[in-house]
RNA sequence: GUCCCCGUAGCUCAGGUGGAUAGAGCGUUGGAUUCCUAAUCCAAAGGCCACAGGUUCGAAUCCUGUCGGGGACACCA
């Protein structure tokens, strides 16, 4: 064997691109190809028309070029040698170029015992080579409980880190805490009243500007339970800190539990506030000045058809984002001296970049503008360091509650908005966590209670999980009846099991592509496929009992079925582990 | 005015980073239930992949432009 990069676990596919890469290896050898050829784009994959074949390689026409020969001449050299391995049964060239390669049934039924061997770590790769990989996501401010704006980003970061994890990255989860804004501000002086009426005082409606919304009351009755009476007269400066920390304390409480009911727990939840305090910005800074991207400039009056009314030039410290493809210089302080929220997000990113490999942040889409200035921020860091740090950052777009067909209004000023608790009593974890994963995250999407909550048959979750159910349900009754998986008869499965191991096999192969392109939606897609596969399987046992997977008198056949809805069932419960979604047992 | 995302069946959406004849679900039409769970399955109908150019052996996919939908364009967070 030549060296070859076998990154991944030695499953099925990962084998044959190996010997496809063998066999081109040798080529080279021979002076076919040139010695340098690069097999980077060579591709081994299942045919998108199952009757081309088990597997097919495009690795001809990719190759032919830097061969100086056409595809189809190269094809028959590259086809001749696999047909000489012996799991190989035919090397077909059709198309423009295609080698279609048809396998001994064997391999397939290899690979069950495979399933069976690795149980649930089938399907994890070691792709990721343990790269540190930071995920950054939910990061909802810290005033109040979440709500289903942010659930999208909340399940999609969830399942991406899941996803990397299982594909072998270091990952760490990561909550921001925006503790350090105006808001929080606004927060305390709303924790305040409600701490003044939780004291007896009558505080009337709720003035503007101030949070109305009801789950304040509980933390203002905390507050009073604490401090008694001692900041109910005190000037705002002497309490404000007091009810800020407390009060972002209490909220942070609130998110927790309602990330916990998601399934989600973090695990470094950094503060802005804290980031400051430890004079991270004025550190960040100072670097950045000292390697020329930051500079004291005046920012431009803003182009386009609205004019802010009260502009005026005002010199400040600007990073250089233009030289990063932005289209304007972005400060990092305001006019007061006080760091604006890109400068601390900077010291930020800087502070997550040094220990990580790679950053990954999860954002709403309504932060869309302001991607370019900070990818300019890490891409200086790395620029000026030396160290590259590649660094991504995924838009979620927002989702469209609706109610019958109807958009349901939210407003967060009236404090009458959906929250997280109350959508996963209403529809439960599963259905949120695997609704928000079957769309692509940058799509918008709509999600409407009536279809989830009534027609719950209109759930691709419910669909995945009862084609697990039906499986263990299956494993019950032939354990009732003296059966027990076995591997020891699989030669006696036909070519209708076989068409479901080859789904069920390209398992780690979902999983590492899914992991490169960084989109959970992917496995959650796939999971539907091979729920699709497993449902039209049994229900060939419905015109003929011999198809069952129990099948009386056949003990053989029988054990040799079982394991086969054994490793399904595997496939599916690893499968669905990644993206937090229960496996049940029965419907 | 600038930037980002989206545009695929009547509707909701996939489409493995350029491959073979374009894929599901819902809906419509017609079928399967003495069944290991019918929350399932089988079949039919339904397409100018928004439009126009370009790149190459080959484009729904890449590049440019136009149109349409959504979002963002403070020293806010």
């Amino acid at each position: 064997m030549r060296k070859i990069k076998m990154t991944t676990n030695k499953t099925l596919y990962a084998a044959y691109a190996a010997i496809v890469e063998t066999a081109l290896s040798q080529l080279a050898s021979d002076g076919v190809l040139p010695a340098d050829a690069s097999f980077a784009n060579v591709t081994v994959e299942p045919p998108r028309d199952p009757s081309h074949g088990d597997l097919a390689t495009n690795a001809a026409m990719v190759l032919a070029k830097q061969a100086k020969t056409n595809p189809r001449a190269l094809a028959e050299q590259i086809a001749a040698k696999l047909e000489a391995v012996d799991s190989i049964t035919g090397a077909e060239i059709a198309g423009p170029g295609f080698i279609n390669l048809r396998l001994d049934p064997a391999a397939w039924l290899g690979e069950l015992t495979a399933i069976a061997d690795m149980g649930g770590d089938y399907g994890r790769s070691v792709m990721g080579e343990g790269r540190r990989v930071n995920v950054e996501y939910v990061s909802a401010n810290p005033t109040g409980p979440m709500h289903m704006g942010h659930c999208r980003g909340a399940v999609v970061g969830d399942a991406l880190a899941s996803l990397l994890e299982f594909a072998g990255h270091n990952v760490t989860r990561e909550y921001y805490i925006n503790d350090a804004g105006g808001q929080v501000d606004v927060l305390a002086r709303s924790a305040h009243l409600r701490y003044r009426e939780a004291l007896g005082e009558e505080i009337g409606a709720i003035p503007e500007g101030l949070y109305p919304g009801d789950y304040l009351k509980p933390v203002g009755e905390a507050l009073a339970q604490e401090f008694g009476d001692k900041h109910a007269a005190e000037d705002e400066a002497e309490w404000l800190p007091i009810f800020r920390a407390e009060a972002v304390t209490r909220m942070m409480g609130l998110i927790k539990s309602d990330l916990a009911l998601l399934g989600i727990h973090h695990d470094v939840f950094s503060s802005e506030a804290a980031l400051h305090a430890a004079g991270k910005p004025d550190e960040a800074e100072a670097w950045l000045r000292a390697n020329d991207f930051v500079y004291d400039g005046v920012l431009e009056a803003p182009k386009g058809k609205a004019p802010p009314e009260d502009w005026e030039p005002v010199e400040l410290p600007l990073f250089r984002s233009t030289k990063f493809g932005d289209d304007q210089d972005r400060p990092i302080k305001k006019s007061n001296g006080a760091w604006t929220y890109f400068g601390a997000d900077l010291a930020y990113h800087m502070q997550k970049a040094s220990g990580a490999d790679e950053l990954i942040d999860i954002w709403g889409a309504d932060h869309a503008g302001t991607v370019k200035r900070i990818k300019a921020a890490v891409a200086a860091l790395s620029e000026g360091q030396g160290k590259p740090v590649p660094f991504d950052v995924k838009l979620v777009q927002m989702v469209q509650l609706m109610r019958g067909g109807e958009p349901v209004k939210m407003s967060k000023r009236s404090g009458n908005f959906i929250t997280i608790a109350d959508m996963i009593e209403e529809v439960g974890k599963d259905v949120v966590r695997f609704t928000m994963l079957t769309r692509k995250p940058e799509a918008q999407m709509e999600f409407d209670f009536a279809k989830v909550v009534e027609a719950s048959k209109d759930n691709p979750v419910f669909y995945v999980q009862y084609a697990h159910a039906r499986i263990r349900s299956t494993m019950r009754k032939a354990a009732d009846a003296g059966f027990a998986p076995s591997g020891d008869a699989l030669a006696q499965l036909g070519e209708e099991e076989i068409a479901l191991i080859r789904n069920a096999a390209q398992f780690p192969r979902i999983i590492e592509a899914a992991a490169k392109a960084r989109e959970a939606h992917r496995v959650a897609f796939y999971l539907y496929d091979l729920a699709a596969d497993l449902h039209a399987f049994w229900n060939l046992g419905n015109d003929n009992p011999q198809k069952r997977f129990i099948v009386e008198q056949d003990k053989g056949l029988t054990e040799a079925r079982l394991f086969l809805g054994q490793a399904i069932g595997q496939v599916i419960r690893n499968g669905l582990a990644v993206l937090g979604v229960e496996a049940v047992e029965s419907m």
